[in-house]
DNA sequence: GGTCGTATCT
DNA sequence: GAGATACGAC
């Protein structure tokens, strides 16, 4: 576990703390010793028993450092637990719990002033046992400030009473106890123990993950912060972290609903509104079945651990304002589908008429360009009226930023179309330029298109089906074949702007002219209307992303679609639509609507 | 009293 | 802006 300078518990470490406690249980009856070490497993802690406390003493004289914290009983026949306490005090400086079936006012009173940190009852309780390690936190945190305050150490390890742990050890601590004039500055620490603010939960990937598991699991509506909190069996979280993240997500998930609240978005994108009387640029796309295996899915609420993020969101648009967005929509998507009903998360908020799509993207904590792995992380949105999954760009939390030290690309602000000739063979281009802060320059991105030479190469670069678009604009405009896309990622870490540079075109020769209305998928420009074989298309770049693979090219690994890691941060009652929505698109004809907007951040 | 959602604070 | 905290409602 390690704590920043900001006082955030920040370090990936910070996930598993506090797994892997090491706690030494004392109690003569062997009953309860079993009890304990259960119930102390299950909060993942590492358990210990001993039945004899002079046993107990020795383990922890042999066993120097083995050991985080000690919860003792307080009558066993070998020796008065408060006398283990003492010792242990004197000798190893470790928290030591005290528990007893009596709770007697004195009793617990004579434990403390021993320097016991804690005084439970029998039967203890699993929550008093899952914050047991509050008190080596605590105690780190005292020991933290004794050694700053001593060595006049300017450093700022501290902020809002967090503390900074050894790495790879954050309980380890050769120091013992102070000696009886320190022992009354800790029992009055411990009587001011409340004072101590708590160290800030950061959410990362994997915990917000578990936090949406949760969501899902118990369903949008019914959930509390309670119920996520004992589905996570996260031991150190409190149901006050959780309910401040749902609120905050609850928030995140409303402000995708409000096309034109300016808040409804992220870095400033905004959400326009879709009208079904736009006529909208749209293409069609046949997706291929899933190729390779993906990753884990990384929770699209914005957090990262270990990966830079991105993510989109389900957005509708009118005419006039289709700034930075791609729809899709299923021509002939039956509106009866039950999962056109979606709400929004938010319980107590009704007549939500659209559930949020979201697209990630996440990128390696160090932008490389030899090996960049993309994750989709797919929920959706939705309309009444049969609108569509869109994407939107997202902006990594400038905590992760700072964090992680991330560059990522910034959305445009301006509005970027994918422009048709993005769809035209080679030199392909959709531009996503972006208006970026001084951080965002850092990096820029783009698909670049490839040639039919380098076709064969998919397969030395390992990913066995590359992507394919056919070219309808070529097809069917111009006369000429379905083009075969195949996307690159380059990543420029010199320029200001992101951009994706579509697919480039294998040019096929094949069957356009055999192409039936019905075969094809159809791809409309804004000044164009283009068609994919069924035959040819297996991947597109940005008009599928609903389908998005986990095929590795040349370094790129696209999401699997059918992951369901990948829905993980999609609430449950939106997922048939997505579901059925790829479903759908693998059957049938597709129109996608295309917005401007950049697609992707890095 | 426990839990929740929301507003507000840090 | 993320997370903590306060507080009223249920």
């Amino acid at each position: 576990m390690e704590i920043n300078n900001n006082g955030y518990v920040s370090s990936p470490r910070s996930d598993s703390f506090p797994i892997g406690l090491r706690v030494l249980v004392v109690d003569d009856d062997p009953t309860w010793l079993k009890i304990l070490e259960k119930m102390l497993k299950r909060c993942s802690y590492e358990v210990t028993t001993c039945c004899l406390a002079r046993d107990a003493l020795d383990l922890l004289r042999e066993r120097k450092d083995g050991f985080d914290i000690v919860i003792s009983d307080v009558n066993m026949p070998d020796m008065d637990g408060f006398k283990l306490l003492e010792h242990v005090g004197l000798e190893m400086d470790l928290p030591v719990i005290m528990m007893s079936v009596d709770g007697e006012t004195s009793r617990v009173m004579k434990g403390v002033q021993h320097g016991a940190c804690d005084y439970l009852l029998k039967p203890v309780r699993m929550k008093e046992l899952k914050n047991i390690w509050q008190h080596v936190l605590r105690k780190k945190i005292h020991e933290v400030r004794d050694i700053e305050s001593y060595e006049g150490n300017e450093e700022i390890l501290f902020r809002n009473g967090s503390e900074r742990f050894e790495e790879g050890n954050f309980l380890s601590s050769g120091k013992k106890r102070k000696e009886t004039e320190n022992k009354e500055c800790d029992d009055q620490e411990y009587s001011d123990f409340s004072s101590v603010k708590k160290a800030r939960v950061v959410w990362s990937v994997d915990l917000h993950q578990k936090f949406v598991n949760a969501v899902n699991q118990i369903g949008f509506d019914k959930v509390g912060p309670k119920k996520i909190l004992d589905l996570m069996n996260v031991p150190w979280l409190t149901r006050e972290n959780v309910a401040s993240h749902l609120q905050k997500y609850r928030l995140y998930l409303s402000r995708l609903q409000k096309p034109n609240d300016p808040k409804s978005s992220f870095c400033g994108i905004k959400q326009p509104d879709f009208s079904q009387k736009d006529p909208p640029t749209t293409f069609a796309h046949k997706s291929s079945s899933p190729v390779l295996q993906n990753t884990a899915a990384n929770g699209s609420f914005g957090y990262t651990s270990s990966n830079l993020l991105v993510e989109g969101a389900a957005l509708e648009t009118h005419e006039g304002d289709l700034n930075g967005i791609i729809s899709f929509k299923s021509v002939t998507e039956p509106i009866s589908r039950k999962t056109l009903n979606g709400d929004v998360p938010s319980p107590r908020k009704a007549n939500n008429s659209q559930i949020g799509f979201t697209h990630s993207l996440v990128l390696p904590e160090q932008l490389d360009v030899n090996n960049i792995s993309f994750k989709a992380n797919i929920s959706q949105k939705h309309s009444w009226n049969r609108e569509v999954p869109i994407m939107q760009m997202k902006q990594l939390p400038k905590q992760e930023q700072k964090l992680y030290g991330y560059t990522h690309l910034a959305l445009p602000s301006q509005p970027n179309k994918i422009q048709s000739e993005s769809l035209q063979p080679s030199p392909s281009s959709i531009n996503l330029g972006t208006s970026v802060g001084e951080r965002d320059k850092a990096c820029h991105l783009e698909i670049k298109p490839l040639h039919l030479e380098d076709k064969n190469d998919d397969f030395k670069h390992g990913f066995p089906t590359a992507p394919h678009i056919s070219n309808p604009l070529q097809a069917d405009a111009e006369n000429t074949s379905p083009q075969e896309f195949r996307p690159i990622l380059r990543i420029n870490t010199d320029l200001p702007c992101m951009k994706l540079q579509g697919y480039n075109q294998h040019c096929t020769n094949t069957n356009a002219s055999t192409w039936k209305p019905d075969q094809r998928n159809q791809i409309q420009g804004n000044e164009s209307t283009s068609y994919c074989s069924q035959h040819e298309s297996h991947l597109g770049l940005l008009q599928d992303y609903l389908f998005i693979e986990d095929v590795e090219l040349n370094n790129i690994v696209f999401m699997n679609y059918h992951d369901p890691d990948m829905f993980a941060d999609v609430p449950a009652h939106l997922l048939d639509k997505v579901r059925f929505t790829n479903d759908y698109l693998c059957e049938s004809t597709l129109e996608y609507p295309i917005m401007d907007q950049g697609l992707f951040i890095a």
